[in-house]
DNA sequence: CTGTGTGCAAACATTTTGCAAGCAG
DNA sequence: CTGCTTGCAAAATGTTTGCACACAG
C-alpha cells in the first residue's frame, strides 16, 4: 500500500537537497530508508535506536536525527504527532490520508480511515464558505491496556 | 457561555479534595479561580505567571501550578492539548467541545461544533476499545474572502 | 497534632546549539 | 577547496522529585 517506490522517494529527497543547497549524505540516506522500511510511528530515539542497529558502521548520532527530521518535516516527506510530556512521534508521509487515536498514558498510536467524517467535515467547510486543503484529527484517550 | 458559576465549581472542587483526603489550599483556589476567569489554552509556564501576577501575596511556585493542573485534569476539571514538541496546553473544561476551521491565508479561525462528528469519534473510540478524554479536529483551508 | 501541601533547588528527560573535524560537490 | 554536515558535549527547555518547613483539618 506503498504510494511510491524508495527509489522515487530518494530521488524526490535528492531534488529536494539539490534545490535548499544541502548535500546528500550516508546518514541522511539510512534515516530516510529506515522511515521507509518501517512504516510505523517513531520517537526520535526509537528511530535513533533502530538506525544505529542497523546501519552500525555509520555511528549516528541522535543529534543527526533530529536534525534529519526537522529536515523532512520542514518539507513534507514526514508528518508528526505530538504527545505532549511524552514527545513527538513521526511517520513518513507516503499513506492515504488517515486520522489518529492516541492513548495519553502508554502513547499507542492507532490509525483509522472514516468516509462519514470525511463527508461531515465537508459539509462543514461548506456551510461556512472555506475552501478545504487539509485537516487534522486527532482523539486522545485511554486504550483497552490502560484503562 | 459558561456552564457552571465559579461557586459551583469551587463547590465540585471541594467535595473532589474531600473525597481524596487532599487540603483545600489557597494556591488551588487561585489557580481554580484563574482559569475560571480566562477561558484561553494556557501553557503551564503562562498560568503560573498570571496566577503569580493576580495574588502577589501567595508567592506561589511552578511546581504548584504542575501539580494543581495534573491534578485537576485527573478529574476532568481541565482538559489538555498537546501542541508543540514543547508542550501542553490546558483549558478549564466549562465549554462544550469545539473545533475549528483555520483560513491558510488569513489566519482566520472560525469555531464550530458538530453532534454527528462527535458521535461518530465515540462510535470509533468504542469499535477500538478507546476510552475518549479529548479530541483535536482542526481543518484547514481558504475562507470565502481568500479564495 | 498529623499528615498533606508548598517553595526551593536539584534531578530528569528531551531537544537544540556551539564547535572542530570530516566529507560532498 | 568551500562550506555544509557530523558527533560530541554543553546548553536550553519543560517537567518532576526530594526535602524541610508551613498549615489545613
Amino acid at each position: 500500500m506503498k504510494i511510491m517506490s524508495f527509489e522515487e522517494l530518494l530521488e524526490e529527497f535528492k531534488k529536494l537537497l539539490k534545490n535548499n543547497g544541502l548535500k546528500f549524505t550516508a546518514q541522511r540516506e539510512a534515516i530516510l530508508q529506515t522511515l521507509y522500511d518501517n512504516p510505523k510511528h517513531f520517537t526520535s530515539e526509537s528511530l535513533y535506536l533502530l538506525v544505529k542497529q542497523s546501519y552500525p558502521k555509520l555511528n549516528i548520532g541522535i543529534t543527526t536525527v533530529y536534525r534529519t527530521l526537522n529536515l523532512l518535516e520542514d518539507n513534507g516527506l514526514v508528518t508528526s504527532i505530538s504527545l505532549g510530556v511524552q514527545g513527538k512521534k513521526f511517520e513518513i508521509a507516503l499513506k492515504p490520508h488517515h486520522d489518529h487515536l492516541i492513548c495519553e498514558k502508554c502513547g499507542k498510536i492507532v490509525e483509522f480511515e472514516d468516509d462519514e467524517i470525511e463527508q461531515l467535515q465537508h459539509d462543514i467547510a461548506n456551510m461556512y464558505e472555506f475552501q478545504l486543503t487539509n485537516h487534522l484529527m486527532q482523539l486522545y484517550g485511554h486504550c483497552k491496556e490502560c484503562q
